[in-house]
DNA sequence: AAAAAATACGAACGATCGTGCTATTATTAT
DNA sequence: ATAATAATAGCACGATCGTTCGTATTTTTT
């Protein structure tokens, strides 16, 4: 199973010292479950401690307040994501190879048998129009993200693996556009194939930029 | 002006005959523009209520619920989608023109100068993990608009403006991919030049899929 | 104009929201 | 083991949520 609300969490629990960042590595574990569910916004600290079977004034201590728990929990994502998506394509050489294997990490991790959403993708609508900490903490997460797509593409362009007359910003908008439509038809609209048309997509947008040598 | 917040908005009104229908009418359109910023799940009875001068339960008595108030507005946004992009672009001739001018209005109608999303975009993320009668009557809603879209493909198809070999599902999920991606990159990440990346990565997808007869 | 019906308001409800306090535990450091 | 510290629980607060109800005011019908 790779889920980003599961496998990464046990890094951080570990790697906690002292009890109470133990137990906060937890509660922001748990956390990171409902808000993949019912979005940052519905992401209640009552809610959450019911789940943890805390307090809430004990769940709330570790944060002081709701928009720091937001935040933690998007850092957590973005801290997991690293771990799971962008830093194992960094194994494979610069090139087309490095770019599909991130894709194809972000497709996997994006879409999971839980069905547990992609906080990046609901975090965008819940917070495109509302100003504050963690619509900041999310743009820079996705602008990272996508700045990292953005430099696999031109490495893949400069390696010689895709054409030199190919728009880096093109493509990013058509993958980035792909994994949110995947989103979408198979969360909202629950289209099992859609996992095959959008990989299909996906391809079909990488072999037009493709270089034709070898 | 386009904006389905607002011009359609004068037909429900004039078209009220009692004076509840009418009030009614401009309740549901206030909370059409709330709902489009602060998403269906942002919409509450309170801040409606003190957006028109109202009492709460002068607004709540015209619904009887919050979730019928939702469903008011769902299908309030679908009669405007409908009589602004869906109509206008029957008056097209079948093939490809009608489905360039259906994807050209949508796009207009989607991203306004108001910044106010397309409830069936944001609603789709808001809802995907939501059961319930809203989730209903929006997936209920996305369909319908999906299968015209389809249809409009087939036809194009048909007429012989599109390839016979062209896959009306990819090409339905490519294009609903990009307008989502648009969403994305305009609203959330406030990217200005999306709207011309999104308009050539459509005209890119209608391309490879056009017959090269004539 | 009077009667009937529809509409809006005001106040209040229980629930839940985020967030403080205070006390009591449990964990660390000495 | 004892002292210092950190972590959790309990309780309560003001605010807001959706919702109900009784009353006053319009609007509509007769």
């Amino acid at each position: 199973m790779t889920d980003l609300t599961s496998v990464t969490a046990a890094h951080s629990v570990v790697s906690a010292r002292s009890k109470g960042a133990l137990t906060k590595a937890v509660i922001v574990d748990q956390a990171l479950k409902i808000a993949s569910h019912q979005g940052l916004e519905g992401l209640t600290v009552g809610l959450l401690a019911e789940a943890l079977a805390m307090s809430k004034s004990g769940v709330f201590a570790h944060f002081g307040s709701r928009e720091e728990l937001q935040l933690a929990v998007v850092r957590e994502y973005y801290r997991r994501f690293e771990a799971q998506v962008f830093q194992p394509a960094l194994q494979e050489p610069k090139g087309l190879a490095r770019l599909q294997k991130m894709i194809n990490l972000w497709v996997q991790t994006s879409i999971q048998e839980l069905s547990a959403g992609c906080i990046f993708i609901s975090g965008a609508v819940e917070f495109d129009d509302r100003p504050g900490p963690v619509r900041d903490e999310l743009v820079r997460s996705v602008q990272t993200w996508r700045a990292a797509l953005k430099r696999a593409i031109e490495q893949a362009v400069e390696v010689g693996d895709l054409k030199k007359d190919c728009a880096p910003e093109a493509m990013l908008f058509q993958i980035y556009s792909y994994v949110q439509g995947l989103h979408h038809d198979a969360r909202f609209l629950q289209i099992s194939r859609s996992v095959d048309i959008a990989a299909q997509s996906i391809q079909q947008t990488i072999d037009q930029n493709r270089s034709l040598r070898a």
